[in-house]
DNA sequence: GTCCATGTTCTTTA
DNA sequence: CTAAAGAACATGGA
C-alpha cells in the first residue's frame, strides 16, 4: 500500500509530534511482526527519548537519543497512528509506544500505534547499522545519469526493474505505472533499451509525479492512511493507475490493463508504444 | 464460495 | 553459475 509519497507523508507528520518525546511504555502484542523476533524492545526503548525520524525508500526510521535506531515497514496493509491512550484500540494493533507528555507547551500522553492487519510490514532493530545495504538510491534525488546505468544493467521490463527496491527505493505499483504514462514509456520496454531522451523523461516523470503525489498526501485506494487517520487525496489524479478501459486523459483512447510479474500493471497503448531501438 | 489488493522474499526455472 | 519469473506470505473487502 503505501509507497514513497505515502511513507513521507506519515513521516513528515509524526516528526513534530514524537521528537524529542521520552517513550515511557512499550506493548508488543505479537512478537512475529519483530526483527529480529527476540529482540527485548522494552529494554532497549524505555526511558529512552525519540530523535530523528527519516524516511529511506518505504522505510521509517526512528533514531533515539541513544543513537540506536529502528525502522518500521508498513508493508501493505501498515499503518501508524498517534492517538490519544482512551482511543479505542483497534484489531491487528501489534506495536503501542506510551509517549510522556511534556510540560513545557501543554502536551498530553499519547500513543503512537503500528496496525498491520496483513502483516507484511514489521518493526526491525537496527542497532547503531546503517539500512541502506541493498538500497538502490532514493527517486527524488538520482541523477539521470545515475538512472541511465542503473538501468542498462537489466534486461528485464522497465515496470519490474522500476519496482526492485535495489535499482531505486521508494517506488510501488502506483507510482510506476504513473511515472512510466507520464513519461510516455511502455511497461514491457527492456530496461536497457531505454535511449537517453527517454530515460530523461523518466527520470523528469519519476520526479513530478512523486512531487505532486505528495502535494495530494499520497494516494488512498483502501487501506492507506496517514499519522492522524486521514486519507490521501492523489488518487483522484490517477491518470492509468485501477483505470483499466477508462479513456486515457490524453487521447481518449482506453487504457490497457495487463498482468506483469504477477501484479495488475496499467497503460495506454497509444500514448505509450512499444518501441525498441 | 471466488477473486483481488499499494510489498517483500524465498523458490523455481531458464 | 546468474538472472528472471513465479509462488508464498495473511487478511479483508467486493
Amino acid at each position: 500500500m503505501p509507497e514513497l509519497p505515502e511513507v513521507q507523508t506519515i513521516v513528515t507528520m509524526l516528526a513534530p509530534r514524537v521528537q524529542h518525546r521520552r517513550i515511557v511504555a512499550v506493548c508488543l502484542a505479537r512478537r512475529d511482526v519483530l526483527h529480529p523476533i527476540d529482540t527485548d524492545l522494552p529494554a532497549l526503548l524505555v526511558g529512552r527519548r525519540i530523535g530523528e525520524i527519516c524516511r529511506r525508500g518505504k522505510r521509517i526510521i526512528f533514531t533515539l537519543d541513544d543513537s540506536r535506531r529502528f525502522f518500521v515497514h508498513l508493508g501493505m496493509s501498515g499503518r501508524l497512528m498517534v492517538q490519544p491512550p482512551v482511543d479505542p484500540l483497534l484489531p491487528h494493533t501489534h506495536l503501542t509506544l506510551d509517549l510522556q507528555a511534556s510540560s513545557a507547551p501543554k502536551q498530553p500522553v499519547e500513543q503512537l500505534r503500528f496496525r498491520d492487519p496483513r502483516r507484511f510490514g514489521g518493526i526491525w532493530w537496527m542497532g547503531q547499522a546503517c539500512c541502506d545495504n541493498g538500497m538502490g538510491p532514493e527517486p527524488l534525488t538520482v541523477r539521470p545519469r545515475q538512472l541511465a546505468n542503473l538501468l542498462a544493467r537489466t534486461t528485464r521490463a522497465i515496470k519490474n526493474a522500476m519496482l526492485d527496491q535495489s535499482v531505486l527505493a521508494g517506488l510501488g505499483n502506483i507510482y510506476v505505472d504513473e511515472s512510466l504514462f507520464a513519461a510516455g514509456i511502455h511497461p514491457l520496454t527492456p530496461a536497457n533499451a531505454l535511449d537517453g531522451q527517454q530515460i530523461r523523461a523518466l527520470n523528469r516523470a519519476i520526479k513530478a509525479t512523486l512531487r505532486r503525489a505528495l502535494r495530494h498526501r499520497g494516494s488512498t485506494l483502501r487501506d492507506y492512511r496517514d499519522a492522524d487517520g486521514a486519507a490521501g487525496n492523489f488518487q483522484k489524479l490517477h491518470r492509468v493507475y485501477a483505470r483499466g478501459g477508462a479513456p486515457c486523459p490524453v487521447c481518449k483512447r482506453p487504457v490497457e490493463r495487463i498482468v506483469l510479474g504477477g501484479r495488475s500493471t496499467h497503460f495506454c497503448p497509444n500514448c505509450q508504444p512499444f518501441t525498441v531501438g
